[in-house]
RNA sequence: GACCCGUUCGUCUAGUGGUUAGGACACCGCCCUUUCACGGCGGCAACACGGGUUCGAGUCCCGUACGGGUCGCCA
């Protein structure tokens, strides 16, 4: 049987980092077994389900490179099948009618309500207490033919477990009684998540199920209303969470953009970095590779190297520097360093653009020069953020002046303010504008100076980039040219700040 | 609270009864160099705790602690 792999969000925000690592593993899953990678949007709560939702997590997905096979689903389109679905497990008595009225859910923490109430009760709750759970057909059929509303659940027997063998958990059975007559249909006749997911399920014929942990124990829910609709279950793999520093759930609430995938392609990362990223969060290939692209990963991807523990996202958000995952910054480093220029390009050509920081000449005949610069400047890039801000000098006359670049470099050596016009002079008479040409005339100054080359290369990298760190100076002296070079060292601009 | 799941360096992880417990990120030091967030070399640093089983336990069993998930006419 070929091999088909659903990833299903609920478009009720944006696409979350946790999510997006489920939708990787479906796919390396699909890919690396030769199968289909399906996507679902489960829409059904109208409520709270959005366009906007919908849009940004598909816009997400294909970001990360992740089309679907097969067009994808909307789970709200199989409403009717859905509720078939329920009134016949209905008709076959396998559910039955709750005439309860419905409870008022409207309140702002209705978790922890929940959990308390589940609390107070604790371990004497019992699950079959539903006093509809035998109404009389009879009695039933005519109340709902009188017109009064009801609920259908799911009549789950007294005695017995459901298991199954998760493909990362291992065996996991649990009794009957501590599973609820869940909801099949609300009582306005909209069929909840459970059942729309079990039907779904098997009408796109389904054999893999990857989600989250948080789904573990919905699925014995799950498997209760496979087996009452007398279909055979899929394969189930759940995979550990992601949580933020320190163990904690990682939330939007508490951690804000971070948990959003956009926010990385917002903020520079390169679509292959992050995946590699996200794919070595929780799984592991065994070996000690790291960098993986996609075919790797394809090719390496299996079940058997998913954890079983939760992993820790971590950053500080107090440090610019690590807004995110030191190790997911590095990735992204070595993705920019290494990647063929070829592919870089046309990253750092939308990053410009976004920043009107891009002129068509580099496309035409500055093409080369504009690929030397790419190549001379990615070296200490972190992320495609970093060409349009730390890079800017590069492509702009416009650029800002790092204060701390300003105090170590040019406020500890007073003279430069002297030095560095008459480097000008120096440099702009010379005919071989190339790194042996500049370096010996740069090493002569400052040897009449009787100072340090560095003291001169770091002042001037001030003037030039603005900037304290960056590439081998007299490469950028080189890569600026000698008329930038000049007029930057001359100007005032940086000493008045 | 009940049920379920988990626990190896700060973080991501390798490890399936005998290892100096390996790698990566971060951190620190040294080297290279014309400076730096490049590069090279090196260092720091972990089996949650307590009992078993065993000649021998990070690896198996039982408890404890801690963390996470779920418990809805949400998904």
């Amino acid at each position: 049987m070929t091999i088909r792999v659903r990833f299903a969000p609920s478009p009720t925000g944006y696409l979350h980092i946790g999510s997006a690592r489920t939708a990787l593993f479906n796919y390396l899953f699909a890919r690396h077994t030769g199968g289909s990678f399906l996507i679902r949007v489960e829409d059904t709560d109208l409520e709270r389900s959005t366009e906007e939702s919908t849009r940004s997590i598909l816009e997400g997905l294909k970001w990360l490179g992740f089309e679907p096979d097969e067009e994808i689903v909307f789970q709200s389109d199989s409403a009717d099948k859905h509720r078939e679905a329920a009134l016949r497990l209905l008709a076959e008595g396998k559910a039955y009618r709750d005439f309860t009225p419905k409870e008022d859910r409207t309140g702002k923490d209705i978790k922890q309500e929940i959990a308390d109430k589940a609390r107070e009760k604790g371990a004497e709750k019992d699950m079959r207490d539903n006093p509809y759970r035998d109404l009389p057909k009879e009695e039933s059929d005519n109340r709902a033919e009188a017109g009064e509303p009801f609920a259908v659940r799911l009549k789950v027997a007294k005695d017995g477990k459901t298991s199954f063998e998760d493909a990362v958990y291992g065996l996991q059975e649990r009794d009957y009684s501590e599973i609820e007559d869940l909801v099949l249909l609300r009582s306005d006749g909209h069929p909840l998540y459970n059942l729309a997911v079990v039907c779904d399920d098997i009408a796109m014929g389904i054999t893999d199920v990857i989600r989250g942990q948080d789904h573990l124990t919905n699925t014995h829910k799950q498997i209760l209303i496979y087996e009452s609709l007398g279909e055979e279950k899929p394969n189930f793999a759940h995979l550990p969470l992601i949580l933020a520093p320190g163990g904690k759930k990682l939330s939007k609430r508490h951690h804000g953009e971070i948990v959003a995938l956009t926010t990385y392609r917002d903020r520079g990362f390169l679509a292959a970095a992050f995946r590699n990223y996200l794919a070595l969060l929780g799984w592991s290939p065994k070996t000690e590779d790291e960098l993986l692209g996609l075919d790797e990963l394809i090719k390496v991807f299996s079940l058997e190297g998913i954890n079983r523990s939760n992993a820790a996202f971590n950053f500080d958000a107090n440090n610019p520097k690590r807004w995110t995952d030191d190790k997911a910054l590095w990735m992204n480093a070595e993705y920019i360093r290494t990647l063929p220029v070829d592919e870089l390009i046309p990253l750092v050509r939308e990053e410009l653009r976004g920043e009107q920081l891009w002129r068509e000449e580099y496309d035409g005949e500055e093409r080369e020069w504009f690929e030397s610069t790419i190549e001379l400047i990615r070296e200490r890039f972190y992320t495609l953020k970093d060409f349009s801000e730390q890079g800017r000098a590069f492509f702009s006359e416009d650029f800002d002046f790092d204060k701390k670049a300003i105090e170590k470099n040019l406020g500890k050596h007073p003279d430069l303010r002297e030095w560095l016009p008459a480097l000008a002079d120096k440099l702009e008479a010379i005919e071989d504008f190339t790194h042996d040409g500049i370096f010996p005339a740069v090493k002569e100054f400052c040897a009449e100076k009787g100072t340090k080359v560095g003291v001169v290369l770091n002042g001037a990298r001030v003037l030039l980039t603005g900037q304290a760190v960056g590439p081998s100076m007299v490469a950028a002296i080189e890569q600026l040219g000698k008329e930038k070079t000049v007029m930057r060292l001359r100007s005032q601009v940086a000493w008045n700040e």
